[in-house]
RNA sequence: GCCCUCGUAGCUCAGGGGAUAGAGCAACCGCCUCCUAAGCGGUAGGUCACAGGUUCAAAUCCUGUCGGGGGCACCA
């Protein structure tokens, strides 16, 4: 029995004190089925009493005793006690909560799958650095937690694409342009250029690519590099993040919105829906008509679009594609900017509430040797993810980058990370799938098997440390609907860091193979099916964090 | 000045209105003749920044104060 189940059975009961006139309210849809931090508050509590005390108007224990005493005709349902001011404490039979180790292995990979966000189109769009540096330390955040929240999305049911929004038009571009080519004349870097070791690789490989380009007249020569210096710069932000596990399903070009007229377009959608001004020269969008500080320019007075046009574009783009919900996750230094795409949709004729969603992550601070390191790309001081992933590899990297929300400001010390791994949460997670595995190969070699479907006896798994685990094993489908409607992938490190101690305590707890020359028992086959649907929720937990569950360690 | 965000154990941090606020690290004491000790058990450690409010119930929601971080361009 699963907690969805027992909220079933909950609310049932409570529809049947309703039919039979025993309270005069409305059932509700669902209840709220808590696992109680306690044991001796039952292995399920619900407030569901507590809650129709006041529309019954009456006490709320003798509200619970009503659906207690419909709970308890359940052969699912071993005892329901009433605590407190009118918790029902619900403990399940051996067989009803061992039941769930069959469910899980039966679904297997699918397992945790939800329903929650069926067929909503969502766009999620992350990282989007420019292509003027690699992919550094700010981005790998995002990164991470973009991707992971992408496999949540989907495994609660929703149809998404993950887009990364290239920033390939405007002055940044310019500059990078001309900071190859300087680098690549040895010049020293322009003032408002980029500096770093990389800058004279890719101005290296630029010219190894295309000698011509110092020979150019300047102009020609510093938009010729900009071309080329954007194609390597992508490629090598496309290979960082293909190395990192993360997938984008559409890479998106500024430079495409202007040559295709889409920001024209957007102009005119935008002037349809009466929020656009001609004023000073310039054309501006008001957004104070939905509680912006000032309004915003979308064409200078010498005619260019300014950045925000091209968002403009951009969302009503992403709009005309089809998707309900545009979610953007952007680092706490654009947060300024919260406002304005919230804005931005009213104007286009779209609820700021349902049709966009900004996110705002805290920047990583970086720490090496108790000093704060600041991260720059224009001065080349930059930790870069794939220096990240050389240090800690690829598991440990996303694994600690998810671990945390989003909106929490985060320290990473380089030296604590790079040194000392083995202290890293995610090898506990990893181990337990590991030594479950090899748990599982023993058994192999040792000809113990499972078994088939009819000779699983669910209710020899009594012990406290077996119901633990059960318990534990039966929320993770909650845990990923949480984690994906509230966009917090870190639910779903911190769900498995407390599965992965409760297996190593039934493990320490319960042999499950025989010792010896011992024969196998029911029991050793019973707990065979547990320990395979531990593994089976590691390995799905861990997939959804792009964190790979090793079979041996 | 206005806006956003954070403030929980020595440190790094979890904690969607529920019962005795948790984990890891660091400290101390134990546990491998048997399925991976990268493990398990125990001890110690708290003014949940502060003050009000809402509620049967607040670390959690609301208001304010203090402190840290970030943001308020015809920049990108």
């Amino acid at each position: 029995m699963t907690p969805a189940d027992l909220g079933d059975a909950v609310v049932a009961a409570i529809s049947a004190a309703v039919a039979a006139g025993e309270i005069a309210v409305t059932p509700p849809d669902t209840v709220l089925i808590e696992r109680p931090k306690n044991r001796d508050h039952g292995d399920y509590a619900t407030n569901a009493a507590l809650q129709l005390a006041k529309p019954a108007g009456r006490p709320p224990r003798e509200v619970a005793e009503l659906i207690a005493a419909r709970l308890r005709e359940s052969t699912a349902i071993e005892s329901v006690d009433i605590a407190g001011p009118g918790f029902l404490n619900i403990t399940l039979s051996h067989a009803a909560q061992g039941e769930l180790a069959r469910t899980i292995v039966a679904a297997g990979t699918t397992y945790g799958n939800n329903e929650t966000l069926a067929k909503e189109r969502i766009n999620l769009e992350f990282v989007s650095a420019n292509p003027t540096g690699p992919v550094h330390l700010g981005h790998t955040r995002w990164a991470a937690l973009g991707d992971s929240l992408r496999r949540l999305l989907e495994a609660s049911g929703a149809d998404v694409t993950s887009e990364f929004y290239v920033n390939d038009a405007g002055v940044q571009m310019m500059r990078f342009g001309e900071s190859l080519r300087a680098a690549a004349l040895g010049e020293p870097t322009p003032a408002e250029g980029y500096a770093g070791d990389y800058v004279v690789e890719v101005a290296a490989r630029a010219v190894q690519q295309r000698p011509e380009l110092v020979e150019l007249p300047a102009d020609e020569s510093i938009e010729a590099f900009r071309r080329v210096g954007h194609d390597l710069m992508l490629a090598e932000i496309r290979e960082s993040l293909v190395r990192f596990g993360v997938h984008f399903d559409v890479w998106f070009s500024e430079e495409t919105l202007h040559a295709s007229g889409a920001v024209e377009h957007a102009l005119a959608v935008l002037r349809e829906h009466g929020h656009v001004d001609d004023r000073d020269g310039a054309v501006w969008l008001r957004t104070t008509d939905y509680g912006d500080d000032k309004d915003r320019v979308l064409l200078r007075g010498n005619g260019e679009p300014t950045y925000f046009a091209a968002d403009a574009a951009y969302y009503i783009n992403k709009r005309e594609r089809g998707f309900d919900r545009c979610v953007y996750m952007l680092g706490a230094d654009h947060h300024g900017y919260v406002a304005r795409l919230r804005t931005l949709a009213a104007c286009a004729g779209d609820d700021p509430d349902s049709h966009i969603e900004v996110m705002i992550g805290q920047l990583v601070k970086l720490l090496r040797d108790g000093e704060q390191v600041r991260l720059s790309k224009r001065a080349g001081s930059i930790i870069t993810l794939d220096e990240l992933v050389d240090a800690v590899g690829v598991d440990a990297a996303r694994y600690t980058l998810a671990r945390y929300p989003a909106d929490s400001p985060m320290t990473l010390d380089i030296s604590l990370i790079t040194r000392q791994t083995n202290d890293n949460p995610v090898f506990y997670v990893q181990y337990a799938h590991a030594r479950i595995s090899s748990l599982l190969r023993n058994a192999e070699a040792l000809g113990v098997q499972r078994g088939d479907d009819a000779s699983f006896d669910p209710t020899l798994l009594a012990e406290p440390q077996e119901g633990e685990l059960l318990g534990a094993l039966g929320e993770f489908p909650r845990v990923v609907a949480g984690a994906a409607e509230l966009r917090e992938p870190h639910r779903v490190a911190r769900y498995l860091e407390e599965l992965a101690a409760i297996y190593h305590r039934f493990y320490d707890a319960c042999r499950v193979l025989p010792t010896g020359d011992e024969p196998a028992t029911d029991l050793s086959r019973a707990r065979l099916w547990l320990v395979e649907a531990t593994r089976i929720v590691l390995a799905n937990g861990l997939g959804l964090l792009g964190v790979s569950a090793p079979e041996r360690m």
